[in-house]
DNA sequence: CGGGATCCGTTACGATACTG
DNA sequence: CAGTATCGTAACGGATCCCG
């Protein structure tokens, strides 16, 4: 049972950051996001974070109701944003859109999932999407599936395969962070790295839109 | 020297949080948002920071360049937010929009000066001023003073006194956290802890209109 | 008195090892 | 696989001192 420590100051943002504050608090939250999560794929994503760590956070999400935890089958916890938790999207996007003007540094580590990248994309994705854009992707990335629904100015991503998906979209892991980061123009990523199948044309156009708009969110 | 911890993930999110992540910084910037300030200023405004905590902290911010710190007259520093540490304002904003859905725990204490009030209502007034909103208003409480400036869609405060203001609006403070709070109602608040000062009738419906819209999303 | 620096006890973090 | 237990290290927090 992890002993809290609270700023006391009586004022929203401080009561905030008494909930999503401490370390390794908001990258849960944020790999939560892109869908249900167990414990060892979170802490597979969070390349790093110790095992001890991650189960005092979650449980404290848990108390908060943030997070709710869910025995399935075979014993295994699956771990799930509430809707209080989803409200906490929007400071992850501020988030990514602010870390976005900092370069990245060198002594780094590519995460062990798809996961935040899911969730940089979508929230760019959300300044954007216009109310006319209407499609859903299958975006695979060596082997990892994500589902892209875009309808009503809405974006949204989960961590799961689909069969039924507007357009299916086929790239690597290392070139979708470096357009991400800015390393790869979107023409370059588009020219090089992609594989896109759609019967629709004109969905396949929004989607590259959306991916171009995505990029140019994170370079502003 | 702070010795720098990172998370070290290839991500724009875990970047931002190696900036702003660690434990106060994102008080000190809320602090700073309301305007310059000099370190005992902002050591008040956040009860109970130590002192060698606000210098780590703010030789940190100055480091990432969110920070600028200058020294004035008779030796005193002052230290102001710089265009990318006014880019943080975005995270400051959802936070208090998050932090505001948790009841305020009996065990706080008000904050040691105006600071984060101010920031707490110009994030919420920046969500909801329309581009036919215009006035300058200047807000009084227990003595001290505030400048707010409404114009073109958006809101800005300034912790500072002013005379050429189009309206003054005097008020106690523990009055308005209630309202910020939602312990009052705004009609409960303006017929019970207000005096409002105004030569333009058109000026003053706008502030109020304002002052409830605030309200009203601080409890959505 | 304001702006720190230094010291030191306490708490949290982080790595590894271990268990059901 | 999903955590618990242990333990060294680093950060926090309170106090005191220092210097202009």
């Amino acid at each position: 049972m992890p002993k809290r420590r609270s700023y006391k100051l009586l004022c929203p943002i401080s009561r905030a950051l008494d909930r999503v504050g401490d370390r390794w608090t908001l990258l849960i939250l944020r790999d939560l996001l892109a869908g249900p999560a167990r414990f060892s794929e979170l802490q597979r994503g969070l390349n790093g974070i110790a095992a001890n760590l991650l189960t005092d956070r979650l449980m404290t999400l848990i108390e908060d109701g943030l997070v709710t935890q869910q025995e399935s089958a075979h014993r295994v916890s699956v771990y799930s944003l509430t809707d209080l938790g989803e409200a906490a999207s929007n400071i992850i996007l501020e988030l990514a859109l602010f870390g976005a003007r900092f370069e990245p540094v060198g002594d780094v580590v590519t995460p062990g999932n798809l996961r935040t990248v899911a969730t940089t994309i979508v929230a760019a994705a959300k300044r954007i999407v216009t109310p006319e854009m209407n499609f859903t992707a299958s975006i695979i990335v060596d082997g990892e599936a994500m589902f892209l629904t875009v309808m009503n100015g809405s974006a949204r991503m989960e961590y799961r395969g689909a069969t039924d998906a507007d357009l299916v979209f086929k790239t690597n892991y290392t070139a979708l962070l470096d357009l991400i980061e800015g390393a790869n123009s979107p023409e370059e990523f588009e020219a090089k790295h992609t594989q896109l199948e759609s019967k629709s044309p004109e969905k396949a156009a929004e989607f590259k839109e959306l991916l171009s708009g995505v990029a140019r969110v994170l370079r502003s």
